[in-house]
DNA sequence: ACAATAAATCGTAATAATACGATATAAAGC
DNA sequence: GCTTTATATCGTATTATTACGATTTATTGT
């Protein structure tokens, strides 16, 4: 069988875990975060006014967040409200702490 | 003045935590992490006995997570043998923690 | 019905990431 | 000096990401 990628399956927490890495991987993102939690929740409008970047790039960093269930919008027309997700921001926190619990102080050979 | 990318100025907080978490955003990345911490060190070519990817593709992970700081690669020829960064792995442990503790639990709003 | 507002989506361009096989490098052992 | 071994790098193809402006969607207020 050809060595190649359709072959890995990861364990569910090494696949969520990159998942939460990535979408937390780009410093826009952390700053709409950031925001966020400063805030409570906001509005896409008030990232745009703060972000110095095009709407449209703002919304799309939005639906990476979204779709890494990090953040979740809800519906307060004309807008859309964002707010962290709870639960999986938990989960997200606790996938971290098992990836640097994995205590790797007590290693000699370097 | 044009908004753009180009005006964007990021903490070293920032920067360095999308940095970290950029790295850590691939599933095989997380997995040769992961061998390295049960390991304490090891070389590529225990690397690509396991995972299923080309030796030029590990190698080139390995390069990503070293260029992030994550890992260190010490010359023992004709191999090489990799470690985690243990300073900078703490850092990123550091880092983590601060984004993950600002507090969203007791947000209202959603 | 019409205009204004807020946000998403579309189309597109530029760049980065992921993977491979092939080749290069560099030391070790014969 | 040649071969082996371990790893990196090169060249390349494919796909993903990041960004923009323009357009669409959907509701609110007039």
């Amino acid at each position: 069988m050809k060595k190649n990628k359709a072959n890995i399956i990861y364990s569910d927490v090494t696949e969520h875990t990159a998942r939460y890495a990535k979408a937390l991987g780009h410093p826009v993102r952390l700053a709409i975060l950031k925001h966020l939690s400063n805030q409570s929740c906001c509005f896409t409008g008030d990232l745009v006014d703060i972000i110095p970047l095009a709407q449209s790039t703002i919304s799309q960093h939005l639906k990476e967040l979204k779709n890494a269930g990090l953040i979740v919008g809800e519906i307060d027309l004309p807008k859309i409200k964002y707010c962290i997700h709870q639960e999986n921001w938990k989960r997200a926190k606790r996938l971290f702490e098992t990836l640097f619990n994995e205590d790797f102080s007590n290693i000699s050979c370097c």
